[in-house]
RNA sequence: GGGCCUGUAGCUCAAUCGGUCAGAGCACCCGGCUCAUAACCGGGCUGUUGCUGGUUCGAACCCAGCCGGGCCUACCA
């Protein structure tokens, strides 16, 4: 029987263009939809930006337009680079529509009916100058506890203390640089508790998540009692207006989950289909793909949400983990924290998306993008060894014919064909990495066939003209079955292939028959080796363009440094040239530098100022830097500065930096030429 | 501080719910081949399956402790 299944990813955030770790998730997801429809199976794929919130309208005003703008123009850059990554959604979005409005409307009467709703006072730091109402992270002032100055509203950096923003002292919007107020303001709770046996069974039945996922949940969340969910903001907010409470908006994370039903409506209004069909259906099975920071949204708020509101809970939640490159959490100055778009200028999008399938499996961690990995295993795999199928076999038979009746080929095609089954089962589990490897072994016994077979040998003797071509069409159909297989990762291969062969490659089953008497056109090379030169250029523009377009700057505009910083930072008060020079900043280099064991931050330095003079020094700075990286390179420190006792040992000096904190910590370092103990004037 | 995950050949990972495996690919070495995008075929190489105990007729797989790595949390997620 066919299934009737409704797949999603989550929103992408209007707030910034998509990079290579998005991708992660926007493949899986487009891969196992592929999947299914190749099998046959009943599938769509919805998405749509998530366009609405705080962020949102404060980076408008900043870059002086309406949101509407901000979001339409993100819309369309997302779209490009989803359609080059050959990520088809059937219907793509927008939380900003008023379909979602609309149905936003219902799951908010059906909470309101279900008496889930309840009002109460929240007390918040208000920017009067800007007119918003400041959430923890536009806060920054000097820590309650421990008298660190800079820290962010909710938790010092340096005491690891956590506060209300209230406590703070001296707080500063990092908005306009004011002194915010404290004012009061009603919000809209949502009494989830109610929910909460529910949600208890939800979660740990039915194989709705993963099972470390459950386990998570039931260790961190559901073993007490739900806290209420703050669910509306009160103006100005971008985001739609609450209908019974004016003055009032849905949080961004009510009408986000939302916007998945919404776009399936706008497709069924473009398609004439019923939404009931696929959200009130028992018949339907709904897959939403996200990642591992988004659980709590979608295992906890969104089930209660939808059955609430009377729609089909989710069939299954599948959550991955995120990217690192190089072993490491991308990183701007190191260029690998590498846009889409900056990679589309570059490679080929068949690499990524094999590369990710390669590694993706069912469980929850992180997958690695080793970029010399990378290209060996695309080298190898796609086209030393599945391409060079076609590409050794094509040529003795272009323009003739495949043999018109399947030869003897000692039962290869056959095994193939039954391997299909574990395959699919691995592709269905969200096991790619497994279908690959399965794949793999098929396409090395494919070219052990040719190598055994000897074509170039047979040629030589014209009346072995038909074992030639009864041997290509072997190893042809043999090509075709493995390029089926691949088909959900590597659809243009596939199109390309089906080209060359002048037949379908796009249903899963063409992989059990073989192709017999039809024309074998001209081969073309079906893809290239991937040219190292490139991924170097790409690591150089991530430098840069990290810079220009992944800071929240410039959506198509020329790079001009925002305020951000010295907003968040205001001048401090004048001082003297001598009030300097009591300062000795000194040039040093690192000679060691190692992770402080239960440290979250720290990273402990040994720096030497020259003539054997060395200093213990240790930076906060664990978040951004790898130990081994800063071996051996040049520093300024503040060498005179009073040592000081920490948990973890003595401190004497500190490294200069700049940067706001946590991975965002940039080191000084001189221009070439400088010497360790140089001092700085 | 709490929680979760993880530690298998140089690298990336496999080993159906403890009973043939200690394996595959990449890398490397040797040989072969030349149809193919310096591709392909054959062979070889490295492992006390993190350490130490325990349970068992038997453990990479179970338990305990230790060491190492990662992630998430720490009262409006």
């Amino acid at each position: 029987m066919t299934r009737r299944i409704l797949v999603t990813s989550a929103l992408p955030y209007a707030n910034g263009h998509l990079h290579i770790g998005h991708l992660v998730e926007y493949l899986q997801t487009d891969i196992w939809v592929r999947f299914q429809k190749m099998r046959g199976e009943r599938c769509i794929y919805v998405c749509a930006d998530d366009t609405h919130g705080t962020s949102i309208m404060i980076r408008a005003r900043q870059e002086g337009r309406s949101e509407q703008e901000l979001i339409d123009d993100m819309s369309r850059a997302h779209q490009q680079d989803f359609a080059e990554f050959g990520i088809e959604f059937d219907n793509f979005g927008s939380t900003n529509s008023e379909s979602n409005r609309k149905l936003c409307g219902e799951v908010w009467s059906a909470l309101r009916q279900a008496g889930l709703v309840e009002e109460r006072s929240v007390t918040q730091l208000f920017d009067a100058k800007e007119g918003v109402f400041l959430a923890d992270r536009f806060v920054v002032g000097t820590c309650p506890k421990c008298e660190s100055k800079e820290q962010y509203g909710d938790h010092c950096e340096k005491c690891l203390s956590t506060y209300s923003p209230m406590d703070l002292k001296d707080p500063v919007s990092t908005l306009s640089g004011t002194k915010p107020e404290v004012r009061s303001a009603p919000h809209l709770f949502v009494k989830i508790e109610s929910l909460h046996s529910f949600l208890d069974e939800w979660t740990s039945t039915g194989d709705h998540l993963q099972p470390e996922m459950a386990n998570y949940l039931k260790g961190h969340f559901l073993s007490d009692e739900l806290r209420d969910w703050d669910i509306s903001r009160p103006a100005p907010y971008f985001g739609f207006e609450i209908p019974d409470a004016p003055g009032n908006y849905w949080y961004v994370w009510f009408d986000a989950p939302i916007g998945y039903v919404a776009s399936t409506q706008d497709w069924c209004d473009a398609q004439g289909e019923k939404l009931d069909d696929w959200w009130r259906s028992e018949d339907t099975e709904i897959f939403h793909f996200i990642g591992k920071d988004i659980l709590y949204f979608h295992a906890l708020f969104w089930p209660s949400m939808l059955k609430t509101a009377g729609f089909s809970l989710p069939r299954r939640v599948q959550v991955h983990g995120f990217l690192t490159v190089d072993g490491e959490k991308m990183s701007k100055s190191r260029g690998t924290f590498i846009m889409a778009r900056t990679y589309l200028d570059h490679l080929d999008p068949a690499y990524l998306r094999y590369y990710y399938a390669s590694r993706l499996g069912p469980k929850v961690v992180d997958i690695d993008l080793d970029l010399e990995d990378f290209q060996n295993k695309i080298n190898s795999d796609l086209v030393g060894k599945v391409v060079n199928i076609a590409s050794r076999s094509a040529k003795f038979v272009q323009r003739g014919h495949l043999s018109e009746t399947y030869p003897d080929d000692g039962g290869l095609f056959q095994a193939g064909a039954e391997a299909g089954n574990e395959i699919a089962k691995a592709y269905d589990d969200c096991d790619y990495a497994k279908a690959m490897r399965l794949v793999m072994g098929l396409a090395d016994r494919a070219n052990g066939y040719v190598d055994e077979k000897k074509p170039w040998t047979l040629k030589k003797d014209p009346e072995k003209a038909g074992e030639v071509r009864d041997m290509c069409s072997v190893a042809l159909n043999l090509y075709r079955q493995i390029v089926v297989y691949l088909t959900p990762v590597l659809p243009e291969l596939s199109n390309d292939s089906a080209n060359l062969l002048g037949a379908s490659f796009d249903a899963w089953q063409d992989a059990g028959t073989p192709l017999v008497g039809t024309a074998v056109n001209e081969f073309k090379h079906l893809m290239k080796r991937v040219d190292p030169k490139k991924v170097q250029a790409i690591l150089e523009n991530s430098k840069t363009a990290a810079e220009d377009v992944a800071d929240h700057q410039a959506v198509g505009k020329p790079t001009e440094d925002d305020g951000g910083p010295l907003e968040a930072e205001p001048l401090a008060a004048e001082c003297t040239i001598d009030d300097f020079t009591k300062v000795d900043l000194r040039v040093a280099r690192v000679v060691s530098a190692e992770h402080v064991p239960k440290a979250n931050k720290l990273l402990q330095l040994r720096v030497s100022l020259g003539g054997g003079v060395e200093r213990t020094v240790f930076a906060g700075i664990k978040k951004a830097y790898e130990p081994e990286a800063l071996v051996g390179r040049l520093v300024v420190v503040v060498a005179n500065l009073r040592a000081r006792e920490m948990k973890f040992g003595t401190s004497e000096g500190m490294v200069t930096a700049a940067g706001p904190g946590g991975a965002e910590v940039f080191l000084l370092s001189p221009d070439s030429g400088a010497k360790p103990g140089q001092r700085v004037h």
